[in-house]
DNA sequence: CGCAGAGTTGACCGATCAGTCAAATCCTTC
DNA sequence: GAAGGATTTGACTGATCGGTCAACTCTGCG
């Protein structure tokens, strides 16, 4: 039961503050919705902060499987950007169809407002980025190699630029409410790598 | 003293939520810093909420008057983007300067927060976004005319292109606590445009 | 001056906030 | 089945939350 209701906690968070920052959801609301009392969520988390922590983890979990199965390396590197959109793109409009509103992204959202939450928090939120960036800096590298992308491009600042287009767009895809406007990502990419293919 | 005391709740309201969320900061906390008492502030505002409105709208014409300055027709359309992304980048550095840490887009984080906030406040958001899009397919139109852009590009899906890379890069610009990563957008905007100069 | 309405005060409300704690219960291991 | 740690309970705290209110002061106008 110990590890089913620390990850219960964690989940009903997630559901919780998708759509609200983090700020507007309670422990209180956290553990109504958890069936859980306010010493437990004490004995697993030191404190709301580290609870939020434990959300952000959990979502990169999420999305580094997403990634993981679109980066899979039995198409063109290129296509498997496009695949991880669409795949992001389904994501989005599941939480949609789950909570009545489009979400931005999961990470994003998060990310911006834990930033302003002191070092430890602002590292971690880095380090999600760069994990995530990590994942298209080496297919837009392995692109290079095949000739799809031209020589002079930097696969890292490359990557920080294909990874800001898809931030933007979800944060527009939440303020539209559509999550298919990020679907432009995947001819944006191509146009921003300069790619031959 | 009656539209002073109002601007400066605004004003003190608009600095306190850079770096943090809207619901990080209370009304009493806007109050002690703007040397006023609560009843002051639901004189002139309803509801936090219309408070947190309030600061969007003031937001949005800061913004405004950026994108009326850069957007003066003295230099060519694109050109014209270049000198709203360099005046955009000055802003974020002076606030980072002014208050110790990186802000996202002024109006993309309470865009993005307000956006679940029921739908007047979204459709405030809605018509903000949309307001500043505008100034873009309005310059991408005319570079058309002239030539410097494909006749294929339909302005108004380039200037959400355009708009998401901005605040994409703003969002990635906080969390790195770094404003000139913005600074990529000029040459990434050519790129989405498929520009010939 | 006198008056009316805008602006301001400061105390106050009930609700809710994050967080605490000692006691009860569960689960594992021997 | 006893021991002992992990987990859960439920009541509790002091602070703070958004918001209200009646009374007070200021200001412009006839």
């Amino acid at each position: 039961m110990a590890r089913d209701t620390r990850d219960r906690i964690i989940a009903v968070a997630r559901d919780l503050v998708h759509g609200a920052s983090l700020a507007e959801v309670s422990t209180e609301d956290v553990c109504r919705a958890a069936g859980v009392h306010k010493g437990s969520l004490y004995h697993f988390f030191p404190s709301k902060e580290a609870l939020g922590g434990a959300v952000l983890e959990h979502n990169w979990d999420m999305m580094r499987a997403v990634l993981d199965e679109a980066f899979a390396d039995d198409v063109p590197p290129l296509d498997r950007i496009d695949r991880f959109v669409t795949s992001f793109v389904r994501m989005l409009t599941l939480m949609r169809e789950r909570f009545g509103v489009t979400p931005g992204c999961p990470l994003g959202t998060l990310v911006s407002e834990v930033a302003g939450h002191g070092d430890e928090a602002r590292a971690q939120a880095g380090r999600v980025l760069n994990g995530w960036m990590g994942y298209f800096a080496t297919a837009i590298s392995e692109a290079k190699g095949r000739g799809d992308v031209p020589e002079d491009i930097d696969p890292s600042t490359a990557a920080t630029r294909v990874l800001a287009l898809m931030q933007g767009l979800a944060l527009l895809a939440k303020a539209h409410d559509d999550p298919d406007l990020v679907l432009l990502a995947r001819s944006d990419i191509r146009l921003l790598l300069r790619a031959s293919r």
